[in-house]
DNA sequence: TTGTATGCGTTATCAT
DNA sequence: ATGATAACGCATACAA
């Protein structure tokens, strides 16, 4: 029994092999009848393109990279990642690529992809998150010539980008405590080497000042993404008394409640607590979390659709995208919870 | 200037493909001379073969898959994962192959696995995780005839497969709780549907009636993996009055840590807290966990060495590699804490 | 609309 | 030890 190929599947159709080619790469110029019947065969024997054969015939692998530069741990216990991963691999599911995942363990490490990936020409494109800025990668892959993603932000605007409206997210949340006449308002910060954070944090502070009530800076203090970095913070910050927290992710906002909490502090009534993201430990945390709701599947999603966009059209200049960001106020800033979110 | 391929290179050196070709795998056979020629080329240009040509050519893609049988969600949140993905991405990077990742969102995803990965010869082999008893997936990839190994139980011995060995872990559990002389000795399993948890559950029992003290049916309670499912099981648990609980995870330990701190019972003074895999909320939990070591990283790299097996010696008969598993004894079992293991 | 012919970059077989 | 040559399975310009 031979092997089953293009090939022999153009034979058992009685066609040649474009026209069965054809057919199975969905091109048109082909009789319904004929298609029909090399359709009928595949369906029939099960075939399925050699995937190197097409990579190297073709253009393109049909893998599209995802590398994440973060620690494995960090990866894996964060539901930022979750969502993205989620929304990037649906997104590739739906337009026939394969994911690969690219891992960083080591500094070492760093080195491999552009050699080991970029040049074996193994993957058609790169989704790349977010990175502080400036990253020695992001220079890599543009003198490589790959096409590639990035999720966050880019200094250079000749890079395709796609991410949360960071700033409108920060300047609800400032709006959002200036009306319930919070005067004492403390950030719990990510680390400023985050592009995100350093964002969010000029955003809020932007709009407290243009609100007549510029932030305390001894109201600032700077964590690192975690709940138990976050919980530190916090304690850091009851000796000034403040009367709101805006903590940039929701896992670290669960460590601000946890402090207060602790130290006796009355929630909402004592101080208002607001979180970014609006993943699953926001709706669950006790009580539940105001906080910015950002789309991160989709973003995933819009990272994988730009990048097929760059791979398919390189002419088309590289643009970005920010997703709408709106407020979704809970428990945890007003006392007598009220569902829903306000426009942005 | 022509493109960089082996020909190139070959011509560059002055020397044919094959000879080319030969010392770029490494392959023996070559005169030095010669072959520091051809590699001064290579490191002179910077030539990487092209990964679908050679898959083509060659037999092998070098791509290694890893099918997780989880939520996305389940995977983004658990330290199991993480560590695994880690030691499974070592091992790829030390063994230069590429590692690609298959996440499963819906049911109808499963039957592209088989089709869109396997049959276009993408992935040489495949780790799958743990999956249940008689998992259909397993069934299909045997039929399909594409090397793989299973990070779990299997039930059919033919398929190769790495694990902890979890019923000594769970025995010696049984042990240490017993040599403290507790008699009302609780558990908060897995869900009976998964291998390891059912594994461990039978050996725990076991353990316990082989020594004279039966397990009460009504001390076990089962829940899902996730710290809140073993937090309510645990409250659960209370009018039982227990004063041991072995929870079948860290995560669930540290709910278990939770409900009976809330409860007002005193750790390990009225009830002993037992985890089982030694992962990062183990040492950091209050008080610190006692636990079951398991190399879960190990458990990773040794999965992808077995596969590799597989792969280039499908003639080796199938085989199960169990890693040992060793009780960590910390503050949550025992009052004066003493660090350290004891020897399985 | 369909078929023919050529090339993609490498490995593997067989001479030499 | 080295080189010529034939696959590998498909896409695609070009011809019909």
């Amino acid at each position: 029994m031979p092997k089953l190929t293009l090939e022999r599947v153009a034979e058992l159709a009685g066609v040649s092999r474009s026209t069965a080619s054809r057919v199975i790469n969905g091109q048109d110029g082909v009789r319904p009848e004929i298609r029909r019947r090399v359709l009928d065969v595949v369906e029939l024997t099960g075939f399925v393109p050699h995937a190197a054969a097409r990579s190297l015939a073709g253009q393109h692998s049909r893998i599209l990279g995802l590398a994440i530069r973060q620690t494995t741990e960090q990866v894996f216990s964060d539901p930022y990642f979750a969502a993205l991963v989620q929304g990037i691999s649906g997104a590739c599911n739906d337009h026939d690529q394969t994911l690969s995942l690219f891992l960083f363990q080591s500094a070492a490490e760093h080195e491999h992809l552009p050699a080991r990936v970029l040049r074996t020409k193994l993957v058609d494109g790169l989704v790349v998150t977010a990175t502080f800025s400036d990253d020695p990668l992001v220079w890599q892959l543009t003198e490589s010539g790959i096409p590639f993603v990035i999720v966050g932000e880019v200094s250079n605007p000749h890079i395709s980008s796609v991410d949360a409206d960071n700033q409108n997210g920060a300047a609800l949340v400032a709006e959002h405590l200036l009306s319930l006449g919070r005067t004492r308002i403390a950030t719990v910060t990510g680390p400023m080497r985050s592009a995100a954070a350093s964002t969010r944090r000029m955003a809020f502070e932007r709009a407290l000042a243009v609100a007549g009530q510029p932030m305390d800076p001894e109201l600032v203090v700077e964590a690192d993404f975690t709940e138990d970095g976050a919980y530190a913070a916090t304690q850091q910050l009851l000796v000034r008394a403040p009367d709101a927290i805006f903590a940039f992710s929701d896992r670290m906002a669960v460590g601000v409640l946890r402090a207060l909490q602790e130290a006796g502090r009355r929630i909402p009534e004592d101080v208002a607590v607001i979180g970014f993201d609006d993943l699953p430990p926001a709706a669950d945390s006790r009580p539940p979390l105001t906080t910015v709701r950002q789309e991160v599947e989709q973003t995933g999603s819009v990272a994988v659709e730009l990048l097929l966009e760059r791979i398919r059209s390189p002419e088309i200049p590289a643009r970005r995208i920010e997703l709408p960001t709106r407020l979704v106020v809970r428990a945890s800033s007003v006392a007598s919870q009220q569902v829903g979110g306000q426009p942005s």
